[in-house]
DNA sequence: GAGGCGATCGTCGGGATATTTT
DNA sequence: ACAAAATATCCCGACGATCGCC
């Protein structure tokens, strides 16, 4: 696997094209470009317990979200991040939800279905939505509940779930 | 800038249709699936902490701007000598942006683009325009922002943003 | 586009806080 | 009735661009 940069709004339009749940970077990309596609292996297996967390980590660390000015920035962000980590995972945990609301989708449509301005946002990189129409206490909540179900450690998700 | 993962073919496929030296992996993709290109920034090093703003105390101590009679030539001016004192991290900070529009781009069109009756005006000495139908506390706010995502001093920036 | 400038006021987004529900 | 959790209204500050003034 090799890494390229590519600027904010063709990432966003990469990210858009994604077809199913968890497809990567190539596989959108070779569809796009009408290549010949190589069966990159459905990326479903649980990441190995010592590597989970290297991208959020390396967010942390990177002072990523610190330089960010609003709440929701960072919250949109964390998400970004947690479902690259772990796309399989993410899409696992993705369903937990409040007491009316749902607070994951793969569409906007389905969260303004079941609330009244749930201001809706696509999580960047990935195929969901997020619910953003909630004070900040929430928002650590919502990343505490979705970290823990993917499998995170204590510690960590302390550490993100403060840092928003 | 973000960063995608490809495969090897995927990475020689794309590599082996670049164009022209130095070209970046956002423009040839742009070129290949017929998006609409955007001039990629040229990366930017920070700049050497000591020399940093030296041009930019200069202008300040000649007295230059008070001489202008009015906010926005004064405005310019300063972009102007902003850009010559540390193009690589002009280009860098120049995608500071508001709700809609976009205060800085490479052509008029991007900026009239992005909002109505901008009033783009070219930087002198620089391939930069700038939107310019802003009040003058709008006008400080955009040289606080843009000096600050390109390292100036905290000190030096409230004294140029408050000479406009 | 072509008169230039920019204050003023309309609009919008963030998210704290009041309200509702369990 | 009380507390805790969840919802979503609504206030405030930030941003946009019209339009009045020179």
């Amino acid at each position: 696997m090799k890494t390229i940069e590519v600027d904010e709004e063709l990432y966003r339009y990469i990210a858009s094209n994604t077809r199913h749940i968890g497809e990567s970077a190539s596989d959108i990309l070779r569809r796009l470009l009408k290549l010949e596609s190589q069966k990159t292996e459905p990326s479903a297996e649980p990441a190995p317990a010592g590597v989970q967390g290297e991208g959020v980590r390396r967010m942390l660390d990177a002072g990523t979200l610190a330089a960010q000015d609003s709440a929701i920035e960072r919250f949109m962000t964390i998400l970004s991040v947690l479902y690259r980590d772990n796309p399989a995972a993410f899409a696992q945990a993705s369903d937990i939800k409040g007491r009316k609301r749902i607070y994951f989708a793969d569409s906007e449509a389905a969260l303004l279905a079941a609330g009244n301005t749930t201001k809706p946002r696509a999580i960047d990189g990935s195929p969901y939505w997020v619910i953003t129409n909630t004070n900040t206490g929430r928002k650590r909540n919502i990343v505490t509940q979705l970290m823990a179900a993917m499998g995170y450690a204590h510690g960590l998700i302390e550490r993100v779930s403060q840092s928003i």
